[in-house]
DNA sequence: GTCTATACACAGATAGAC
DNA sequence: GTCTATCTGTGTATAGAC
């Protein structure tokens, strides 16, 4: 599977996120014009991320939201109660968007070598199709209230679950190595998130997402399968 | 190399590390006598640290500082002239420990496999030893002023090129593959963070430093050294 | 050296005109 | 729906007593 396929299996286009953040959120934005709020919530999280790519979501002023993202403050407020609600929103539509691209992809293939490839690279592109996403729920992670901070610790161990179920499952066919499983499954996370936490230098070097996930599906196979027949270089 | 014998090579504890601050801000600080200084500094970064894992630099006001620090604002204000000096110090001297522990390992060695090893070990055991230092300047490398963020970037080019280096002279000398060794040493960087930064996973799940940086040189290893197999194809 | 009290800028949030 | 003006709390930093 390349991105150019991951593409064509998945909509997370900004679009079409804004319009389910919109739809999931009705009971509290209070714009009724569905056209209206879709395309301002465009300019508001693009400017959310933008600003907390520099500077963080704390050091973010609402003043600088209202500057970046066109709209005045009165126009911004209709959006959300309040900025940690603005917070919530965002967060929860990350792990929604993360769990509906594991759904999809951790099933299907019979072999586990294959499933455990989907599994990794699904979340390496879709992290490169959402970085802004990724990157925010990676370094905001940490400001959260209680309830939040508990979903994301869920996510984060449904997702390793994953992964060390494909690696049990391939121990027990004869195809993976006997290993310490959620210990791989955490490097492997680690990989992943190296490819949306460092996305700087990886753009500056001009590493495709495709190279840098087959790169990672080839070091994994190196230490897990069990005949070490990786010939083929990078 | 196990962590314990990492310790009897380096001393970077609490004290050792607020002497060197002390020593190397003398012009900044005001406070004449050593002891009050390095007990007070002692208090303030230990304070800094809690405070910042729990919600961040940024969120940190001065008044939770001088509140967890058991020090009141007049007293703090004689160690820095602001907020963000002192991140620049905390920034500033972690950097020199993570430079002064590569320059210690990265030599002595002849055969590159053991130099990459030990290199790799020295990095996370630097890591556990000042695991607040490392979580720190990650978490908070992005909230800099041109100069810091351009000295983190520095540093960070650095320890990646030691670890090409070797990579290459291992190559030449026939016992690692020849691979993309800057995505290579990029990923084993990403290895190394994620034991600094999900401190809480691994604490919980009661791996030990030394099991960790086993886990990651055999991983490493996989993928980098020449098989047996190989050398018969040859 | 360390304290308390305070200056004053800026944060998040809202009211009310249009 | 969107604007400007404004309320009120909290932030960083300092002055001056002890």
């Amino acid at each position: 599977m390349k991105y150019a396929d991951f593409l064509n299996m998945v909509d997370d286009s900004t679009r079409a996120v804004c319009r389910r953040v919109y739809a999931e959120n009705k009971d509290t934005i209070k714009i009724k014009k569905e056209e209206t709020a879709i395309k301002n919530l465009e300019k508001i999280l693009g400017a959310v991320f933008d600003i907390t790519y520099e500077k963080g979501f704390q050091a973010m002023s609402m003043r600088d939201l209202s500057r970046r993202s066109g709209l005045s403050m009165g126009a911004m407020y209709p959006y959300f109660r309040s900025k940690e609600e603005l917070l919530g929103i965002i967060l929860r539509q990350g792990r929604a968007m993360l769990k509906n691209v594991f759904e999809k992809f951790k099933t299907g293939s019979e072999r586990p070598e294959d499933r455990l490839e989907k599994v990794i690279k699904a979340h390496i592109f879709l992290s490169e199709r959402a970085k802004p996403w990724f990157y925010f729920m990676f370094m905001e992670a940490k400001n959260l209230s209680a309830g939040e901070r508990k979903a994301i610790l869920e996510s984060e161990a449904y997702t390793e679950a994953v992964i060390v179920e494909i690696l049990e499952a391939g121990e027990r066919a004869g195809v993976f190595r006997k290993r310490r499983h959620v210990l791989t499954a955490s490097i492997i996370k680690a990989m992943q998130q190296e490819w949306y936490l460092k996305r700087w230098k990886y753009a500056r070097r001009k590493v495709t997402v495709d190279e840098y996930a087959d790169y990672v599906i080839n070091f994994v196979n190196s230490f897990c399968l069990v005949q070490n027949s990786d010939m083929e270089a990078n």
